[in-house]
RNA sequence: CGGGACGUAGCGCAGCCCGGUAGCGCACUGCAAUGGGGUUGCAGGGGUCGCGGGUUCAAAUCCCGCCGUCCCGACCA
């Protein structure tokens, strides 16, 4: 009996239990429409503390927000070599309109670039009309072979900034700029460590210059690709003729970036910090942070602990803390215990008529020590240093995970073995050749996730190519990936 | 598009080999007791057995065709 309740376990079938989780907690489902996702409300709550987090952080960078139309002319793609052969193998598009055929196609978009800086190209004149630092918030479609939940969906909700600035350096800036504050949304936020670096070649967006991204190691050792930030250079501009004049009187083309995350890193958060019980939400993204679950037979036992579980539960929300009661009737505690765990609220309330008497309140945390007796006065600030600790342990947790998962200076016959093995991210020496890297695609399915920033080399960078041997123009971080 | 499996109640499945009145678990509805870690009992509602054709007195079951879904590979935030 008991087993038939228990989730698939982690080690058994990742893919399997990454479905329960999601299936427990009521985050997902799929759609009639094949690839496509619907998000519920528990999802799309989580969904919501991460847009008013990320836009906080944007805005404060001087960013503001609009938002540009889902169709794109067929056309628009074209003008950017690069940019329609990446994209156009997977765009949706629609060939009639108004029961009648279109003269020229309307590909959904998979991506904004084109549509915005068509209008760019209006909107800028002038070395005063730069910056441009837009963002929106919006669903894209890319037609995948084969979708999961969350993390390759054939539409997808995101974000993604578009900016141009009148010189390399400001644009560079910009995008790493951007790269940071994913970094710090990963880690503050979602309590997701993550490793920022350069893209390779082969793993850039298409059209950019430079593409940058942090990558954070899922539980079962694969990497997931948490978010980018590209430095487009002129080739947009180029393409959509985005020209402004400079203080000295010269016509230039602006230089773009690109930068973006998506509702992926809800399938991020959930395989970081997720266990067998189901869900695991870090306190600053949780929908609900407390749940009250009040315990009572008699109805005057009822009466005296609503009142009590009411007062409480005013307290924390006056205190700014995402509290829920839970007065669903004909429906046992233990019940409502295994429930909200499966959602990742993070701490419980009990409220029972022991409690009421004493004046206390057991305090039941989703992960670490279990359960507690604590007083009632005074409880928002505990509360508060009990979210903050948790915050704290699961990141803390969560690194833990990925540096026992990570290996440093491996031979070829090492890297092979770990590949075919455990998994985990590899720091490695690379030549640089694209050959090289497509070679160990083939041989192993890894693929190399960053060239890590300087914070995250190691301390000695191998001075050979792990897989040919030549001489390494630089450290790889290796993983398989999602 | 190649290789494999499956399609029976909202979900998960049994029944098919060997044809004979549509079943189980969960969920749902009602009543009662229960209630500090997934309660129990009783009663109840819900199904064109993927679609079409064939064989037969009789098809979820046998035969033929079609459609769809999932898994493995190529694609990927």
């Amino acid at each position: 009996m008991a087993e038939s309740k228990a989730l698939t376990t982690r080690a058994a079938d990742f893919s399997a239990w990454y479905n329960e989780v999601i299936a427990r907690a009521e985050l997902a489902d799929y759609s009639p429409v094949r690839g496509c996702m619907v998000i519920r409300p528990n999802g799309y709550a989580i969904w919501e503390q991460m847009q008013q987090a990320l836009d906080r952080m944007f805005k404060d960078t001087g960013h503001q927000n609009a938002y540009f139309p889902l169709f794109i002319p067929q056309s628009f793609l074209s003008r950017e070599a690069e940019h329609v052969e990446g994209f156009a193998p997977e765009t949706a598009v629609v060939t009639h309109g108004g029961g009648k055929e279109l003269e020229e196609p309307l590909v959904v978009r998979p991506t904004s670039e084109t549509i915005i800086y068509s209008m760019y190209a209006k909107w800028i004149q002038s070395y005063r009309d730069l910056p441009v630092l837009i963002n929106q918030w919006a669903n894209v479609v890319r037609w995948e072979m084969r979708t999961r939940l969350f993390l390759r969906t054939t539409e997808f909700l995101w974000q993604e900034g578009h900016t141009a600035h009148a010189t390399e350096a400001d644009a560079e800036a910009e995008t790493r700029q951007m790269l940071g504050i994913y970094r710090r949304f990963a880690e503050e936020w979602m309590a997701m460590p993550v490793i920022t670096g350069r893209k390779t070649e082969s793993e850039k967006f298409a059209g950019a210059l430079r593409t940058y991204a942090i990558e954070a190691l899922m539980q079962d050792n694969r990497a997931l690709q948490a978010g980018t930030s590209h430095n487009l250079g002129q080739n947009f501009a180029r393409a959509f003729e985005v020209t402004y004049q400079t203080a000295e009187g010269s016509i230039d083309y602006v230089w773009n970036t690109s930068w973006g995350v998506s509702t992926r890193l809800i399938g991020g958060l959930i395989m970081t910090h997720s266990d067998d019980s189901g869900l695991v939400c870090p306190p600053r993204l949780a929908q609900w942070q407390v749940v009250i679950v009040p315990i009572h037979r008699t109805d005057e036992e009822r009466t005296g602990v609503l009142e009590a579980a009411g007062r409480l539960l005013g307290e924390l929300r006056a205190a700014g803390i995402r509290t829920h009661l839970d007065a669903r009737e004909g429906m046992k505690p233990g019940a409502k215990y295994y429930e909200w765990e499966a959602r990742g609220v993070p701490l419980r309330l009990e409220v029972g008529p022991r409690d009421v008497a004493a004046s206390t309140v057991m305090l039941a945390r989703r992960v670490g020590p279990k359960k507690e007796s604590v007083p009632m006065s005074g409880l928002p600030a505990r509360i508060h240093s009990e979210m903050a600790a948790m915050q704290d342990a699961l990141l803390a947790a969560a690194c833990e995970r990925r540096e026992a998962a990570s290996l440093r200076g491996a031979t070829r016959e090492e890297f092979v073995e770990r590949m075919q093995g455990v998994g985990g991210f590899v720091y490695a020496g690379f030549c640089g050749r694209a050959s090289c890297e497509a070679e160990v695609k083939e041989h192993t399915k890894a693929t190399i996730r960053v060239l890590p920033d300087e914070e995250f080399r190691s301390a000695e960078i191998p001075a050979t190519c792990m897989w040919c041997g030549g001489a390494s123009v630089a450290e790889a971080v290796w993983a398989k990936a999602y």
